[in-house]
DNA sequence: TGCCAGGCCCTCTTTAGGGCCTT
């Protein structure tokens, strides 16, 4: 695994859950490598069934645009070697997390890395926003935006904008400035009202550069 | 045909319910 190496993936899907027979329909990344985006990754599939009215509103993805589509089986299988073994990051991550797997176990692949989330961090980094959807993290970072949500390699980069914004944060706060992904895992499991105290001692017990 | 999830997190909690997020 490379160091300071993160995927930060979004997709686009026919509905909520592979459970009951969604598929995905675009996936989007960008890779971070010491918070500089390095490679880019974003295609539509096509998913075999024919996408709701909702869906083509809500993503600007068309039946017609997903027609000549390569098929969600042969876009995974790049995908996932454009993943290799970095960890992985994604807004709501359970949510994508959940479609990786589907698709990924469709064709017999795998990944090793892990996910994290940059919806549960934002929820103890970001306590004042006024909600944590991904378009109000945006605005609450002044972040410069043309407000093309909803499409899969657009939202992966905010994304990593607004979890770039997280981390220069946590440095201004609490002067940590090597943050690793173990790190951010634990901190992603500690209740909101203990987030200070652990950055802090974090911090007391680190090395500064 | 009709319907559709699930993990997190708060609270009027834990023998539960409902809002937040993702498409």
């Amino acid at each position: 695994m490379k160091a300071n190496s993160l995927v930060i993936l979004d997709f686009e899907t026919t509905g909520l859950s592979p459970d009951v027979g969604d598929r995905a329909i675009e996936i989007g990344a960008v890779r971070l490598v010491n918070g500089e985006v390095t490679e880019r990754f974003q295609e539509l599939m096509n998913p075999g069934q024919r996408v709701s009215g909702f869906i083509e509103d809500y993503t600007g993805i068309s039946n017609d645009m997903l027609e000549d589509a390569d098929s969600c089986e042969v876009v995974m299988d790049r995908f996932a070697d454009f993943i290799a073994d970095d960890n992985l990051i994604a807004h709501n991550a359970s949510f994508d997390k959940r479609f990786l797997d589907a698709e990924l176990n469709r064709i017999g692949r795998n990944y090793p890395g892990e996910f994290s989330c940059s919806l549960l961090l934002s929820r103890r980094i970001f306590q004042n926003s006024y909600n944590h959807k991904l378009g109000e993290l945006v605005r609450f970072c002044n972040i410069e935006s043309d407000g093309d949500f909803h499409r899969a390699l657009y939202d992966s980069e905010m994304t990593a904008k607004v979890w770039m914004a997280m981390l220069e944060s946590m440095g201004e706060r609490y002067e940590i400035y090597d943050i690793s992904f173990d790190l951010i895992k634990k901190l992603t499991k500690t209740p909101k009202n203990k987030v200070n105290k652990l950055l802090s001692s974090y911090n007391l017990s680190s090395e500064k550069p």
